[in-house]
DNA sequence: GATCGCTTTAT
DNA sequence: TAAAGCGAT
């Protein structure tokens, strides 16, 4: 590596300054790193909403970075447009030498970085890019013939035997901030001025930045001992609710890992796995990039025509499928941009299996709403949950929308929470409302039908057809 | 090539 | 209870 007078440090997924492998060498190796981020064209004119909450997150956070680097004497130098073109313009008019970043291995982000690299080499700028975003990346667990896993719990051994104290290192990077390049304080651009608003992201609700990323850590690692237990109850505070943190590197998962191994026993083991299941699915992206392409884990189940029935599909985006847990589900996703774990496991197998829609179809009302939103987790948990993935449930196996909600809401405290519409229901009703008998609906108000739609499907028959759909894609096998 | 061990469940 | 199973070793 030469020393380097001039360098920028182009960050991503990656808002963080502590524990940033990028910023950690371009400050080691540079008398001066000016720090960048480029909201990119390409991306967001693919968003529909311009009260997108992921934008918003995306801008508290660089507005708080840009706060922590005018701390420092510096400042975060804020593009709009395609990195392609900014990155390289940028780099010639402050004279870098080199620009330094965390790999990403979504499909676009490798072409669109070996783009710019070939761009900037044009110039003889280097594009130096580290591994940060996971523990272990494509190609660093793989299996007795070098391929990578087809079947998590293999990979998750080989994982966790060759986890040491080397790979959580944290970079210090706070001790090479005299590096940081002078400048003058400058804010940053408004939302407004990239063609955004803000709005739906509420801030009492999700804290963003750095900051926000610690407050919700130090929280979560006071509960994690109940992580096992309490991960399965949306009514419950259960979760870490640090999932949009990792997705935008507010905090780093090596500090994460740390906590989990730090702490021990069976909530951070399990909560560990969790993260181990995040570079699962990150590495089967990098090596089958079609599956960003729609193509399914297991191509016989490509072959399944789902009758996707669009009245069927606006029922479960709007939250009238008559099950109150998956109606409250949708309307927490709606509504906050979360939804958790265990509700996107039910909706998406009653998506593809209750109402017969292509898991497509929920993989990008997902991608669309959820603030947290990751390709690769993302289509993997769908793929998992309409059994076409990689080590995905088995495909004879169909969750009761019922059952689960009698199991993991049992007081009906998350679906009263968002469906108030049945807050009067007894809870002997509440998950299966449509069995109320007339009088009970009057003597609750609630009538079936009027003020809460009736079933869109039935489930047992739902079921069995679902059972036809993809054994017969079996029988191509 | 047999054995092991499996996120999240159903009827 | 099972396994409309199976990959990894």
């Amino acid at each position: 590596m030469p020393s380097y007078f001039s360098t920028i440090c182009w960050l991503r997924r990656d808002l963080r300054l502590h524990d940033n492998a990028a910023l950690y060498h371009a400050l080691k190796n540079s008398q001066s790193v000016q720090c960048v981020f480029v909201f990119d064209a390409s991306i967001l004119e693919k968003l529909n909403d311009p009260q997108d909450r992921r934008v918003e997150f995306i801008w508290h956070s660089l507005r708080e970075l840009n706060e922590r680097l005018q701390s420092l004497g510096s400042r975060l130098q804020v593009l709009h447009g395609k990195p392609i073109e900014v990155i390289p313009a940028m780099a010639r008019e402050i004279n870098a030498e080199a620009v330094f970043c965390n790999h990403d291995y979504e499909p676009d982000a490798v072409s669109r970085d070996a783009a710019v690299a070939q761009a900037l080499s044009a110039h003889d700028i280097t594009l130096h890019h580290y591994k940060d975003q996971v523990i272990f990346e494509q190609s660093e667990i793989l299996n007795g013939s070098g391929k990578p896993y087809g079947v998590f719990a293999p990979y998750k051994h080989a994982w966790l035997k060759k986890l040491d104290d080397f790979y959580l290192r944290a970079y210090p990077t706070e001790r090479y901030f005299a590096a940081l390049a002078p400048c003058a304080a400058q804010a940053i651009p408004s939302l407004e001025s990239i063609g955004f608003a803000p709005g739906k992201l509420d801030l009492l609700a999700m804290l963003t930045g750095e900051s926000g990323a610690m407050t919700l850590f130090e929280d979560f690692i006071r509960r994690i001992g109940q992580y096992q237990e309490a991960r399965d109850f949306p009514s419950v505070k259960g979760v870490s609710c640090l999932s949009a943190h990792l997705r935008f590197g507010t905090i780093s998962i090596r500090r994460l890992a740390v906590a989990a191994r730090h702490v021990g026993g069976a909530g951070a083991e399990t909560w560990l796995s969790e993260l181990i299941w995040r570079e699962f699915y990150q590495m089967l992206l990098y090596h089958y990039p079609q599956l960003a392409q729609g193509a399914a884990f297991k191509p016989q189940f490509n072959a399944i025509v789902f009758p996707n029935d669009a009245a069927k599909f606006a029922a479960w985006c709007e939250a009238r499928t008559g099950y109150p847990l998956v109606d409250a589900a949708m309307r927490q996703l709606y509504q906050t941009g979360f939804m958790h774990n265990r509700l996107r496991m039910v909706v998406a197998s009653f998506l593809v299996k209750d109402l017969h829609i292509d898991w497509r179809w929920g993989e990008r009302y997902f991608a669309e709403h959820l603030l947290d939103f990751d390709l690769a987790a993302n289509n993997g948990g769908w793929q998992w949950a309409a059994s076409t993935g990689c080590d995905a449930q088995p495909w004879f196996r169909i969750f009761n929308p019922v059952t689960q909600s009698e199991k993991f809401d049992p007081q009906g405290k998350f679906i009263r929470r968002y469906l108030p519409e049945l807050a009067t229901c007894q809870n002997r009703w509440l998950h299966a409302p449509w069995l109320m008998p007339v009088s009970e609906q009057q003597r609750s108000g609630i009538m079936i039908g009027q003020s809460y739609p009736q079933p869109v499907v039935d489930h047992a028959l739902a079921r069995i057809k679902a059972l036809s759909l993809f054994k017969d894609a079996q029988l191509y096998v």
